[in-house]
Order: C-alpha cells, then sequence, then structure tokens
DNA sequence: CCGTTCCATGTAATCGATTTCATCCTTGGC
DNA sequence: GCCAAGGATGAAATCGATTACATGGAACGG
C-alpha cells in the first residue's frame, strides 16, 4: 500500500544506517538521551542531511500519548467561542499539544459523533463547550479515562472539573446600573429549553435586581427556539408586543442580541431612548455598533488558557478543581448616559 | 508506562479472546470481509459487550492514513476565515476526516510551525490559507508528497492547486455601481506589504474603473500596516485627510473595513451621504451595521466545500485543476440608493 | 592486576492494528 | 471416491517509533 504521492518520508532505520548506528541510538539522540559527543553528531548530520522528522504515528503508539488534544465547540461561527477557539488554541501550542476541533454545531448527535472520533483518535485530552444536556458519550469519554474538562457550560451528570465564568458580580454590577438609570421594566433573552447556563444567567439577573425593588415577571422572560439571530429578533419582536413593553432588555448570547438590535431598528426604536440593550459576551464587533452596546464581558482568553492547564493537570494524573473566573460590566452607551440619570 | 487515568481502554486482543477468535477475524468482520454469519456475530457481540473502539493510531500506522486533514487558517478570530473553517469542517466531517486546525495568527514563522508538526503527525492532506508569502515549510510539504492544496490566498513558488475567489465580475459590476451613483474620487484599502492578493483586488478594481473614465491614482491606495481594524483605521484617516478625499471607499477585508468605519463615525462623517463603503467579504455583521453595507461576497461555504473536494483529489493521486468560484457584488445601502442616481 | 561499576551502544520486545501467507475444511465436478 | 477450488481462519510479518535488557569496553579502586 505506497503512499499515494509517492512520498519520501525517511524512516529512523534510514538514519541509523546513514548515521552507521542503531535505530535505537538515533532514537536516544533526538530524545537527548546518553549519547557521546562524537555520535551524536553524526546521528544530527545524518538527520539533517536527509530531512528526517520522526513519525508521530508511530511515537504516539509506543509512548500512548498523541500530543493532541480536542476541543468541541458549539458554534464555530459564533464570535464568542472562537475567540475561545482561538485562546485554547494558542495556549495549546505554546505547551506543545496540538489542538483537533470539532465543530458541533448545537446538535447533540454531531457533537456525540465528534467525542467518539477524538476517543478514536487517542488525543491526550478533551475540553467540551457542550451543546445541548444530556450526552451518552461524555459519560463514555470518562469511562474511557480520557482526562476531560468541561468548557463555559456544565454538564449535569458528568463529573468533571468544569472551567467558566461567574456572572454573579456582572449582573449586580448591571442591575445597580440599570437601577440608576431609571429603568423599570427590564426583561431577558434566554437560551432554548432551560439550559443550565440561561437559567443560572436569569436568575443571578432576577435577584440582582429584587435588591433594587425591580421585578422580572415571567412574561417578560423571552426562551429563543434557537441560539441564532433569528430567535433573538423574534422574541424582541414578542417583548415589545407587551401590554407594558420592556425599557431595558438583556440578551444572553451575541448572535440573539443581533437579531434584538434588527428588530428594534426595524421598529424605529431607538437604543438607549426607547429600549436599553445588554448583551452577554463581549465581542469586539459590539464596539463598533451604534451606539456601542454594554456588555457583560467574560474572561474569554483566561477561561481558554485555564482549561488548557485544567486539562494538563488531569493529563498528569492530578485531580483540579472546578475554575470560576468573575466576568465583568463593561458600560457603553446603549443603556443611556450615566450622568443623565443622576 | 501505564495510562494516566487508569484507562481501561479494550484492545482487539481483548475482543479476539472473548470471541474466541484470532485477531485477524476480528479485524476482518470490523473492515467487512470474509467471516461467515454465526462468528461474525459472535464478534460483534464481544464488541459490543466491552465497548471496544479500534485504536486510530495503531490503524493509522499500519494504513499510512490517519483519516485526519489539516487546515493552517491566517486568522481564526476574523470571521470571513471563520467561515471558511466551518464549511472546511463540515465538508471533511461528511466525508469521514477530521480536521486538524492551526491558526498562523498571520504570523509566518508561526505558520512554518504548524506545517511541521502537521507532517510530523502524517495528516492525510493538508489544506493552507497562507499568511505571508515566501514560506519554507510549504516547499518542504510538496516535498515529502503530503497533498497540498492552497486555499484564498495563493503562494507564488508553489506548484499546488489553488481553491479561491475570483474578484473580476464583482469589482467590474462595483465600478458600474460606483460610476452610476455619480462617485467620481474612489479610494481602496489594501493588505500590506504586497500581497498578491491585494495587489490582484487593487488592479481589477482600477481596470474595472477606468472603463468608466474614473481613476485610481496612487494617492487614494492607502496600504495597511497590519490586517486588522485599527490598521484600516489609520489608512482610512490618511485617506480623509487627502486634499481631494475619496467619496468612496473599497476595504479589502472586512476587519480594515471595521476600522474604517469606525474612522467615519468619529469624524461625524455619514456613510453613504459623505462617504460611499464597500467592503470585501460579507460576513454576517455587515447586514446588521446602520447603514448594511454593500459587499463583495466571497462564495465562502463552496469554497470550503471545493477545497476539501479538491484535496481529496489528490489524496486518491489525481491531480487535480485550481479552482475559481466568482465573487458578487452585493448592494445594499452604503453606496446610496440607487434610484437616486437614475 | 583483577574485579566491579558505569556508560555507550546494540538487540529485540512492544504498542495495536492490518494484511500476507499458510492451513484446514468444505464443496463440487467428474 | 478423488482431486481441485475456494472460503474461513490463524500465525506471523509489518508499520516506525521507544525502551527494557544484554553486551562489551573503559575507568577505577583496592
Amino acid at each position: 500500500m505506497e503512499r499515494a504521492g509517492g512520498g519520501l518520508m525517511t524512516n529512523i532505520k534510514d538514519v541509523a544506517e546513514r548515521a552507521g548506528v542503531s535505530v535505537a541510538t538515533v532514537s536516544r539522540v533526538l530524545n537527548g538521551r546518553s549519547p557521546v559527543a562524537e555520535t551524536r553528531e553524526r546521528v544530527l548530520a545524518a538527520v539533517r542531511e536527509l530531512g528526517y522528522r520522526p513519525n508521530n504515528v508511530a511515537r504516539a503508539l509506543r509512548t500512548a500519548r498523541t500530543g493532541a488534544l480536542g476541543l468541541i465547540i458549539s458554534d464555530l461561527t459564533n464570535p464568542f467561542f472562537t475567540e475561545l477557539a482561538d485562546a485554547v488554541e494558542d495556549a495549546a501550542r505554546s505547551l506543545g499539544y496540538s489542538l483537533v476541533i470539532g465543530n458541533a454545531g448545537e446538535r447533540p448527535d454531531q457533537q456525540d459523533d465528534y467525542i467518539r472520533t477524538l476517543l478514536d483518535r487517542r488525543i491526550d485530552g478533551l475540553l467540551v463547550s457542550s451543546a445541548g444536556t444530556g450526552s451518552a458519550m461524555l459519560s463514555e469519554a470518562v469511562a474511557s479515562g480520557t482526562p476531560l474538562v468541561l468548557l463555559d457550560r456544565t454538564v449535569p451528570g458528568i463529573d468533571a472539573p468544569c472551567v467558566r465564568a461567574d456572572g454573579h458580580g456582572a449582573l449586580t454590577d448591571l442591575a445597580a446600573h440599570l437601577a440608576a438609570l431609571g429603568r423599570r421594566r427590564p426583561a431577558i433573552i434566554v437560551a432554548p429549553g432551560g439550559t443550565p447556563t440561561g437559567d443560572e444567567r436569569l436568575e443571578l439577573f432576577r435577584t440582582a435586581l429584587a435588591a433594587h425593588g425591580i421585578a422580572l415577571p415571567d412574561e417578560r422572560v423571552g426562551a429563543t427556539l434557537d441560539l441564532q439571530h433569528t430567535g433573538g429578533r423574534r422574541v424582541m419582536s414578542d417583548l415589545l408586543d407587551l401590554p407594558e413593553p420592556p425599557d431595558a432588555v438583556l440578551a444572553t448570547d451575541n448572535l440573539m442580541a443581533l437579531g434584538a438590535m434588527d428588530e428594534l431598528r426595524a421598529r424605529g426604536l431607538r437604543v438607549p431612548d426607547d429600549v436599553a440593550l445588554v448583551v452577554y459576551d463581549d465581542v469586539p464587533w459590539f464596539r463598533h455598533t451604534d451606539p456601542p452596546l454594554t456588555a457583560i464581558a467574560q474572561p474569554t482568553r483566561d477561561l481558554g488558557r485555564a482549561a488548557v492547564h485544567t486539562l494538563l493537570e488531569c493529563v498528569e494524573g492530578r485531580r483540579p478543581d472546578s475554575v470560576l473566573l468573575p466576568a465583568r460590566l463593561v458600560p457603553r452607551r446603549s443603556c443611556g448616559e450615566s450622568r443623565a440619570a443622576d
């Protein structure tokens, strides 16, 4: 079974022959073990002349370490996850690992498919920003002994460390911010079907508002069908049709916020004059909208870095704790000028 | 060297024992070769009971096929490339391949690093959307016999098929569009240091304008230092400071367009009233800006799909041609209303 | 000067699959 | 009833590395 391109990859045996030593010696030189200066030189010369590069597949088989990490991401076209992936990739590479990306596209079956593939590839560890809640393969992944770390989203039955942002402080600040600006009828747009993340953001927001005597009644809690822009738009439309429409809206995902903005603009409503708008996830684009959007910024790059470090602790046999990094409020102009409320 | 987690991965030998057959038979059953119905059942039962999954590393070593493709992308946080990566990932997965992503971050050295890693991993094929022009590792990649396809960007000395979009038609349409709207002083913002892509877009735009008797003098050709938002903003500022500032600007990359928009807004200039703005790459966000931006849309998903198909042809030993897919103009409101010019 | 130690190196086992080749059994034709 | 053919199966080679173990020579202490 000849390799298609007529590949002329040299192997360790070629190097050994050329240098007049055994393959063991070559291996030792390349891995910085014993050999004496003179032999070492001959081997390195042979390596250079032949352009030899060790076959990682063979090495992985023998050592049971592939040097690759897997990342399952819920949606590659969502800028929040993109930035997360970018950070993870960066951290992984700087530690000598490469990254196999699986895009679950918010579909649990596809996610399972990918987890299976990655396990078959014997990646050294797996990072999962899970789509949906229940996932059969996730339990199988922990059962297989492959180090696993959850990213951004927890999964109820899964016993693995989770790295994510804590919205408590930011949502508390946000409630105060809105209260100070005189907003009395807040609303929230959350992800479909009671995901842990969405539920948590809702509860935190609600109790934070309550501290200022502001209610968040159920009719102003809009659940989208998808996590996309169209879902956000539809829900915003419903909210605006209420007898008492909201004067402030928090969208718990950036794509949904985009849809919400479109609906506001389509109705000729102004931000922040008619409705204040706040978005979860501070993706760069929101700094350039008109007006710039007040956002709850998750420490995306830190999350990515922390996730990789946590995962590598697992790989080395330790059992690290979950990581919670604080999100923070980034006030811009989409809720109104602060001084206008003083 | 025990696997850290105390992994209990079963191997083909376990299955063979349990089914009371040889490993060869197990392998044959799993690969759909000869065995008779009854043996087959016993093997499959054993596989099921043990939860056996073949070790892809071992399989790859033996068959010299890893079932993985590599994708080197210039900038993972650029939405155009994200969509491209998403499309590639989709196409690859649907054909049974998984995707290892390398993020070059527009740095040639990092790109080389990644190509090396991917070659060491013996990926079955490599897609490269190259950062910069000269790349030593790229030649080494072709030399190694690894199938290679260039994506979106050509690279002068490299003899490999290239899949990209052809801006000719779109830029011709754009020139007509601008001429019809009475714009007489166009400008262009291009990538730094005369990249093949930037040069080509500039030349096409210039000749298309010439057909309408409109000149694109060198002082209205702004080259950025980086491909990022800040570069775009700086160049836009320089253009506006010209004695004869442009009345229409084409930004040849979406991040640069974003910077350009910010500069316009900061100066209180209105789009399209004061300056028309056109962006290369129709990323979803530009549909939601105010006003929605006229864009040159590359067939991103088709490019991704075509790239994977072309690459797999190489993998199967053929020598496919380069692919050129037409980009098209998507007129929105950022150049002014069409009827206003009639 | 001999025996122990240690170091560089080679030989061969190993990782977990696929695949060639040999073997055995069944089947069928004459 | 015998021989050829063919199908199912097993034993063993193989992919390309790492590494445990064996070996041989140099250095060194007593």
